[in-house]
DNA sequence: ATATGTGCAAATATTTTGCATTCGA
DNA sequence: TCGAATGCAAAATATTTGCACATAT
């Protein structure tokens, strides 16, 4: 608890830096997002566990406003809703295991090269790559058989 | 109109090889598809320019039919909802731009050692990828300065 | 003190489903 | 004919917004 403490003051600073106001709700989501990719809906349960009246009004427009400021990625899997995580300093992309739904994280180096082919090829300004793979994890490769 | 006429005959007969029943409607969808990455929502309103009664149902349970066949792709941009294009023959990648939000498709030559890699490393049989580059298109990019 | 942020409820947007009817094979 | 597909309306799911009140700076 002492370490959970620590990184609610963390977290705030964070925000302060930002130049937003650190309030309780914005800091309780950004602990909560340290750990994995959450949809809206999960994260809103998560943080009513500690704060019984967190509205979901809250959470979603947190996460427009983290997204803006580039701490919190969204991610957009094959649903119809999205997912949010960290902004990871070491970039990573998704894998999606379309038997069980679960996702692993890799990394790309070629996605630089990429970036920097395609910057080049069409004249744009490259600001981000999302690589989104689906296949059968090697689990439910077996029940496939 | 001999040429439209032509290419639904010839929706109706790719409907036929897979064993679906050849509906206008199914026929229809194809040809709309067949001019860019629509939302379902486009779909449906130039349907209804064609079959006013058409319905919005329709549209959703044509397109995830389509899409379990291999002949839709399911499209996840940064937005709340989903496009869909007709499955290209040669694979592409998208590039929206963050200004005007105009899409940009180019083909990824990397993509299929990306796949095999990622193969190897994480055990997965690879289905699809999907890569979507995100900036600023040569005009807008001179805008923001 | 005051502008920013939150909770709540209601609105909007997107997608899915049940069921009676229609239509293609 | 008859099972599959459609239209319509209603439900389910996801996200946004208006406004009164609370709170960080």
């Amino acid at each position: 608890m002492a370490s959970k403490t620590k990184s609610l003051k963390s977290n705030r600073s964070a925000l302060n830096v930002t130049g937003l106001r650190a309030t309780s709700q914005r800091a309780l989501i950004l602990e909560i997002i340290r750990h994995g990719h959450l949809d809206a809906d999960e994260i809103y349960r998560q943080a009513r566990a500690k704060q019984p009246r967190f509205s979901l009004s809250t959470v979603y427009r947190t996460l427009q406003v983290l997204k803006k400021l580039g701490l919190v990625e969204e991610l957009h899997f094959d649903e119809t809703h999205h997912h949010y995580e960290m902004k990871p300093s070491s970039e990573h992309q998704h894998l999606v295991c379309l038997g069980c739904g679960k996702v692993v994280e890799f990394e790309c180096p070629l996605s630089l090269k990429m970036k920097e082919d395609i910057a080049q090829e069409k004249g744009f300004e490259i600001t981000g790559a999302e690589i989104r793979m689906t296949g059968y994890c090697p689990k439910c490769r077996q029940k496939r058989k």
